[in-house]
DNA sequence: TAAAATGATAAGGTCTTCTTATCACCCTGC
DNA sequence: GCAGGGTGATAAGAAGACCTTATCATTTTA
């Protein structure tokens, strides 16, 4: 029906006008002349009418002056679109984009990506956190290239890697009763001041849950959430990961019957590709957490 | 500094993923299916980044769904290009626009037109009429293939082919003292009562031009001159081929010292080719019109 | 009138882009 | 479990697009 136009072509044509000449514009185009002269009657004779006067001179037909504004416009968006399209590509070739949930981003990360970037001098990453349900939607949504967090739920959407698993425990002031024990039961929280926090979820379905359910405080912000524990107002339980050893007088208990740890993995979309560069971070977190599991706080 | 992108391929992108599949696309498209792998594995290359998943199914990357609307606007926008030019190809091909006097308008025109259309039943013309200036304008302004008309000028854009030599001559009533002379010379023109008209101007500068610069009446429609002729008001000056030979009531007597003629011609613009279809108007033209030239009533 | 510059053309090489034939894989149905 | 029909990927070869060098025919310039 109607013909496929190359784009090249019509370049030429655009080249000969503004230069004034076959010549001139095949220098422009580093091009030799026949190469135009050829082009361009292949053009012609595709649009089944000729562009250029016939007579030695490089002069448009009116029914070539009336493609060149169509040339010109078509052309103009051809290079918009390529260069759009070079330009996200290299924004995104060095560059990764990952959420985390805090306390792998505030604990694991900092040493990860400064040997990741030793590695990868030329690659840059973004991190953002957020709890596990933020990760996971920032993944799903496409607007993260990896995510480290715990399993919260399963989506056949998502790819769970898992990385490292971490065990719950009880975090209590230094002067407290449970401050020394090398680990805890349920059962012997029984009365004690407990301060339910972000990660108590991870407990649901436990035994453990009718403790927390009766727990006072709801805190989610770690900050405040230390300053209590700080404060001697109660106990509360975390992930290992997420206890703030920066807290001297801080102490944390393992807990055991029922043990109960989080699974910290990386988390991906499924049947997505990943670019290069987040290929190389997935590789780079497996080599060096995937050996180094939290067991130690597991009960032998 | 950024790739050329081929419209073909893009092409094959989107009819891969709106028919949902390689083989299917290689369907629709005439195809074989490796030949879609290839253009698209190249496309891809080209970008930097794959656009399908690598996993069997042909699903897009992120980077690929960002890409398709792009594709698909470049396309069109193709397409619409393409279309636009064709159909403008195509309605010119088989058409003809041209302008004449209107004495050849009407008086040659019509045997003209029919025989050409005759001869090329396919193709269609457009015939406009005014003066002189009007078809001399119309054909500098590319509005019109060809020009039929006297020369009034010479015009460095224009080509003036002559065709036919048209002599001046007296038109009166058939009861006037002129009626019956086989010729007439400007002075035996003195006292008559002489009305200016369109073509008047063909005289300037000759020995007739003081008699009508004294004439009363300036009469530009045909219509009305005729009627005016009729009444037996005065008297007027046509070429030949513009008196009305259709008014059985009307004389023409030739003039002759001195004898003036007016030049009958085809313009078209100069350095700018004519369509197929109008260059076979022109052959037809001076081919019918070439030889004949309206000597008859020059002098001997 | 000689020289330079214009665009057109011819022959040849290289790269692109198809084709056919085949592979490796996944899913489905018996 | 294991053919059979589906997917897309790959290899080898033919056809064509495209560019180059070399040359021609005209026109313009000096």
């Amino acid at each position: 029906m109607h013909p496929e136009l190359k784009i090249q072509p019509l370049r030429y044509v655009l080249a000969i006008v503004d230069e004034g000449g076959f010549h001139a514009a095949a220098r422009h185009l580093h091009r030799t002349q026949p190469a135009l002269s050829m082009a361009v009657r292949e053009l012609e004779q595709r649009l089944g009418e000729p562009l250029f006067e016939k007579g030695g001179k490089a002069t448009l037909t009116p029914f070539g002056a009336y493609c060149l504004p169509r040339f010109r416009e078509l052309v103009t968006q051809h290079d918009r679109v390529s260069r759009d399209l070079v330009a996200r590509v290299e924004k995104r070739a060095g560059h990764i984009d990952m959420a985390a949930v805090p306390s792998v981003a505030s604990r694991l990360m900092p040493r990860l990506l400064s040997d990741f970037i030793q590695r990868y001098p030329d690659l840059r990453v973004s991190l953002h956190d957020g709890n596990a349900d933020f990760v996971g939607r920032m993944v799903a949504g496409g607007e993260v290239d990896l995510g480290i967090s715990s399993l919260w739920q399963a989506d056949a959407e998502l790819d769970f890697y898992p990385l490292m698993r971490d065990a719950i425990g009880v975090v209590c002031r230094e002067d407290h009763r449970f401050a020394d024990r090398q680990a805890l039961s349920w059962q012997e929280l029984q009365g004690e001041v407990l301060i339910r926090n972000g990660t108590s979820r991870l407990l649901s379905g436990t035994g453990a849950e009718p403790l927390l359910a009766q727990s006072a405080f709801d805190i989610s912000n770690m900050i405040s959430l230390n300053a209590m524990l700080e404060a001697g107002i109660g106990i509360t339980t975390l992930p290992r990961l997420a206890f703030p050893e920066e807290c001297a007088r801080l102490r944390f208990v393992p807990l055991s019957e029922p043990y109960v740890e989080r699974q910290i993995g990386l988390i991906c979309r499924v049947d997505v590709s990943l670019s290069p560069a987040a290929a190389a971070m997935r590789q780079h977190l497996v080599e060096h957490l995937g050996e180094q599991t939290r067991e130690a706080d597991k009960p032998s």
